[in-house]
RNA sequence: GGAUCGGUAGUUCAGUUGGUUAGAAUGCCGCCCUGUCACGGCGGAGGUCGCGGGUUCGAGUCCCGUCCGGUCCGCCA
């Protein structure tokens, strides 16, 4: 028996108890003729006292840091309690003790202020691993886990594997691929999610299906983006979008109340896409503030229903004499609470950060609603100050508030105007780290444009179905898609797909669509997709197939659960939830992968390696 | 594919207009210390300034290239 308690269990209930310990030396203090040891492990520190009276001390033996040591002795009341320590009011008088293992100095200390940076904590990531914070988010990551496991497995969701050798479906995402050995010159795919096969369990009966499961993407990585990630993989069978909503709000309700013991009690909110994005200019929006965009122009394709808006608007379409108003395609305004008194210097540095690249805007307007009730701003000499008291209430401007006013091309200004508010609400600490909202995002046009490939994709992926009311338009009236700019002008670009996005504090946390069924819809959507027949059977006629044998209506969600974690556990980086995980570059800096084969390897596969 | 910030002691960083022997903190090593818990005191070791080239009498510092890392844009159905 290497130990009879753990480093974090014993209190002064335990004091007299003949006791045995092993752990990491996490640090020696020496004091003459007596030495104590702070020993750890997962459970906690626990202080070793060596060399009073009968004890041994460790004079002639080498400890260092993270040294395993086994110690046996009395558990004993400290005169000196610590109390920033669960086991501080006590401490172990060693007897005897044992090196289990030495070790090398470590690179970095094991702390929760570690001195170590990034790329070193990963290169050394076992040692990272056994820091507190980085215990702390993997076990709120397991609790996250065991919660959803509970939750879905009571609402008789069945976990069921689905493989991770599959067929490339180039639709999307890259693929990562695998080649095959026993086929020469054939490769699988890793799924980039279990999408069809899920699909397929509900063909067979089994109406409701979870998995938390290893997903992989061959993109660029950031902050909240690794190449393989993990998934809350969901689907149902007999099911409408509201069924689904239902259910996995309580699913995320239950993971708040177990992880955070939170109750979440209020109505989950729900917008429109369309209304996402012409109020927030964003699909995931932050609702834990307002500061809401004023449209004081935009294109009338763009939010059809606003249309009667534009014709009030005070910007509008005609001239106003502005020239960057008047050239501009979009003119969105924000009313920022309370900073009307901001200096030339923080305007200046506010519009330098607009015009950052990745931003990318020309430049920006400001209006200061000062509070004796005057307006004072950067286009004093275009409009009157009449005019600029109609933009402020456009913007729901109060007095001591300052007006942003961005102009330009509809996409680049919304988003533009949405990173602003971000910034602003950050700024301003309105987006408390405390504070959890949920908004479902419903009504997503089902098809977009993608311009480098001048085609039209599926917005969520091919399997979503349109809208009920729109089913009839892509089975009955089908016009050819000669022209896929055009995509405004054809009368599918109006068809909204039957999916719903749950967004938290601004970030997208799950997604998911209520499923074509029907071989005759699913056919209509490869070719709306630019698909011919041929592609469709070669790529899907397994799911075509399926759909001839009874498939039951169905739909389905996919949460992340990497980022659900790091926003549960008040991080932006999903990293320090991942015991593993890769760099920006896509490697694992601890394991130096990826890396090349042995030719042995390329033999038995018969592929010869041709660089370009 | 692009933008941007960074790379100096084991580690985290400072380093002025280009100018003597490149510093601090921490860690490490040695000695002292019987109540510490970020222990303390004294002493010591520790550097290819990422790499290559250039400008210059002289480069950690300026220029060009390159590699590595962070963040972001594109991309991520």
């Amino acid at each position: 028996m290497y130990r009879s308690h753990t480093c974090g269990e014993l209190t002064i209930s335990d004091v007299n108890k003949e006791i045995t310990l092993a752990g990491w030396v996490q640090t020696v203090r020496k004091f003459g003729a007596i030495t104590f040891v702070d020993l750890r492990d997962r459970y906690g520190i626990t202080q070793l006292l060596f060399g009073e009276e009968l004890n041994p001390t460790l004079d002639n033996q080498p400890l260092g840091r993270e040294f395993v040591l086994q110690a046996t002795g009395r558990v004993s009341e400290r005169s000196n309690k610590n109390p920033n320590l669960s086991t501080g009011d006590i401490e172990i008088a060693v007897s005897s003790f044992k090196i289990l293992n030495k070790s090398a100095l470590p690179p970095f200390s094991i702390q929760d202020d570690t001195d170590g940076g990034d790329d070193l904590r990963m290169k050394y990531r076992f040692l990272d691993l056994r820091r507190n914070p980085v215990k702390k988010n993997l076990e709120l990551r397991y609790a996250v886990n065991r919660s959803a496991r509970n939750y879905l497995h009571e609402k008789q969701f069945m976990d069921i594997e689905t493989p991770f050798l599959i067929k490339s479906t180039p639709e999307g995402a890259r693929d990562f691929v695998v080649p095959s050995r026993m086929n020469p010159g054939q490769f699988y795919a890793l799924p980039q999610s279990p999408q069809t096969f899920k699909q397929l369990l509900m063909v067979s009966g089994y109406d409701r299906y979870y998995q938390i499961v290893k997903c992989f993407r061959d993109e660029d990585l950031r902050a909240d983006r690794q190449p393989e990630f993990t998934q809350i993989d969901c689907e149902m069978a007999f099911v409408e979008q509201e069924d689904i909503l239902q259910m996995f709000e309580g699913l995320i309700k239950r993971i708040f109340k177990d992880v955070k013991d939170i109750d979440y009690t209020e109505k989950v909110e729900r917008t429109t896409w369309q209304q996402a994005m012409w109020t927030y200019g964003n699909d995931k929006p932050d609702i834990r503030f307002g500061m809401q965009i004023a449209n004081l122009k935009f294109p009338s394709h763009t939010f059809p229903e606003k249309a009667a808006e534009l014709q009030e608007n005070i910007i509008g379409a005609g001239n106003c004499g502005f020239s960057v108003f008047d050239n501009a395609e979009t003119v969105l305004a924000i009313a920022v609470p309370g900073c009307s008194e901001y200096t030339r210097k923080q305007v200046d540095e506010l519009t330098e950060w607009v015009k950052r690249p990745q931003i990318g805007m020309q430049g920006m307007v400001y209006i200061k609603c000062n509070t004796d009730g005057t307006y004072k701003s950067s286009v004093d000499k275009f409009f009157s100050e009449e005019k600029l008291k109609q933009f402020a209430d456009k913007a729901n401007a109060k007095a001591g508030d300052l007006v942003l006013v961005l102009a330009g091309r509809e996409e680049r200004t919304r988003k533009a105007t949405s990173e602003l508010r971000l910034e602003m609400g950050k700024r301003l600490g309105l987006r408390k780290e405390n504070e959890f909202k949920l908004l479902w995002v419903l009504d997503f046009p089902l098809f977009e444009y993608a311009e480098e490939d001048n085609r039209w994709v599926a917005r969520h992926h091919p399997f979503t179905s349109p809208k009920p009311d729109h089913i009839d338009v892509m089975i009955n009236n089908h016009p050819a898609i000669d022209d896929a700019a055009k995509y405004l002008e054809h009368p599918y670009s109006g068809i909204k797909a039957n999916a719903y996005d749950m967004v938290l504090n601004g970030n997208e946390i799950g997604g998911g669509s209520i499923r074509i069924y029907q071989r005759e819809l699913q056919e209509k959507m490869f070719a709306a997709l630019g698909m011919t027949e041929e592609e469709a059977l070669h790529k899907f006629g397994f799911l075509l197939g399926a759909f001839e044998y009874g498939a039951p209506p169905h739909g389905g969600i996919a949460f992340g659960f990497d980022r659900l974690c790091a926003i549960l556990g008040g991080s932006e980086s999903i990293r320090d939830f991942i015991a593993f995980p890769k760099n920006n570059s896509g490697r694992d800096v601890m394991l130096d992968a990826p890396s090349t084969i042995d030719a042995k390897q390329f033999d038995e596969l018969q592929i010869k390696l041709d660089l370009r």
